[in-house]
DNA sequence: CGCGTTTGACCGGCGC
DNA sequence: GCGCCGGTCAAACGCG
């Protein structure tokens, strides 16, 4: 993800300016033209100029933030690269551990096996090991965050597929039920739904993925970006999306291309939990929201001139 | 009546 | 061997 790069042709809310002093201009020539300059222009022409200066003041905030969000993008990049780096060589241990704990399991069978030699062993060890790998690989598990209302006791992750509920269990370690899901698909595609509220905090849902879907997301082309009113923290950081009063403004703030609204739903569970971080950063800083609003209304004022 | 959800029973793995 | 715990099954139930 170059994040960093996409920003300076994303992030574009630089307000038109010069169109505005244009329109100024002329304004103000009519005004010359006009040989009853009364009051009423005179207070029309500092009004104007007053809303250039706010202009002016919200596009000098606009750049300050872009800023922000550039270094903030640049710093993830480099936290991600380091989480991989990190998840590589923790892979690299997990399947040295699988093939150890193999071995020992293997070896252990063997001694009730008469006629088998070690040659033997070592050989289908490596190919068990082999295996290993692959079922480590098919059996991928990832973990999505997603922010849910408290008041809403139903255990559902819009996610785009469809499954049906095989059980329910309060575990141990959290209060609230883990709801069991698989694939409507099934038995065709074997991928596996947990989805449990969070123990710290009971508005997010936690869903655990086992599996790959093999179809494809029957709902992709009609999954709406937006389709709860609170802030999906869930998806991929490459977009963010805002309900504002019901108008289903969307903003996508990193990719130009509108094609690549419907974003890749799942994430690793590290990545979430930065995403909820940003999000929750850049949600609960009220200057952030006050500036953000500003600049949409600027653009939205600016498009409406156009 | 069909389909999805609920819920108690059951099973297997793991630690003591 | 026993108990605990997470995961799964399947009969009962509810809804359209």
């Amino acid at each position: 993800m170059e994040s960093a790069d996409m920003l300076g042709t994303c992030l574009d809310f630089d307000l038109n300016i010069n169109l505005i002093h244009q329109n100024d201009e002329t304004s103000e020539i009519e005004l010359e033209e006009d040989h009853f300059v009364d009051e009423e222009a005179k207070v029309s022409v500092k009004k104007q100029k007053v809303l250039i200066e706010e202009l002016n003041r919200v596009s000098d905030e606009n750049k300050k933030l872009a800023e922000m969000l550039t270094m903030m993008c640049k710093k993830y990049d480099a936290l991600q690269t380091l989480l991989m780096d990190l998840k590589s060589k923790s892979a690299e241990k997990e399947v040295d551990v699988m093939s150890v704990r193999k071995r020992k399991f293997d070896f252990d069978d063997n001694k009730n096996v008469a006629g088998l030699d070690q040659n033997n062993y070592s050989s289908s060890s490596a190919e068990d090991s082999c295996k290993m790998q692959k079922q480590i690989i098919e059996k991928k598990v990832s973990t999505v965050f997603v922010k849910a209302d408290k008041s809403d006791s139903t255990l559902i992750v819009r996610d785009g597929y469809q499954w049906r509920k095989y059980g329910q269990k309060v575990t141990k370690d959290n209060p609230s039920p883990r709801a069991y899901f698989k694939c409507s698909f099934a038995p065709s595609c074997q991928v596996k739904k947990k989805v449990q509220r969070s123990a710290e905090d009971q508005s997010v849902l936690i869903a655990t993925y086992e599996g790959k879907h093999n179809h494809l997301n029957p709902s992709a082309s009609k999954m709406s970006l937006v389709t709860s009113p609170l802030l999906k923290t869930s998806l991929s950081p490459s977009s963010i999306c805002a309900n504002l009063s019901g108008s289903n403004l969307t903003l996508n703030m990193i990719e130009n291309d509108s094609t690549k609204h419907v974003q890749e739903f799942r994430a690793p569970p590290m990545q979430s939990v930065l995403i909820e971080r940003m999000a929750s950063s850049l949600t609960s800083d009220p200057g952030f929201s006050a500036a953000l609003a500003a600049a949409i209304s600027g653009r939205i004022l600016d498009q409406t001139r156009v």
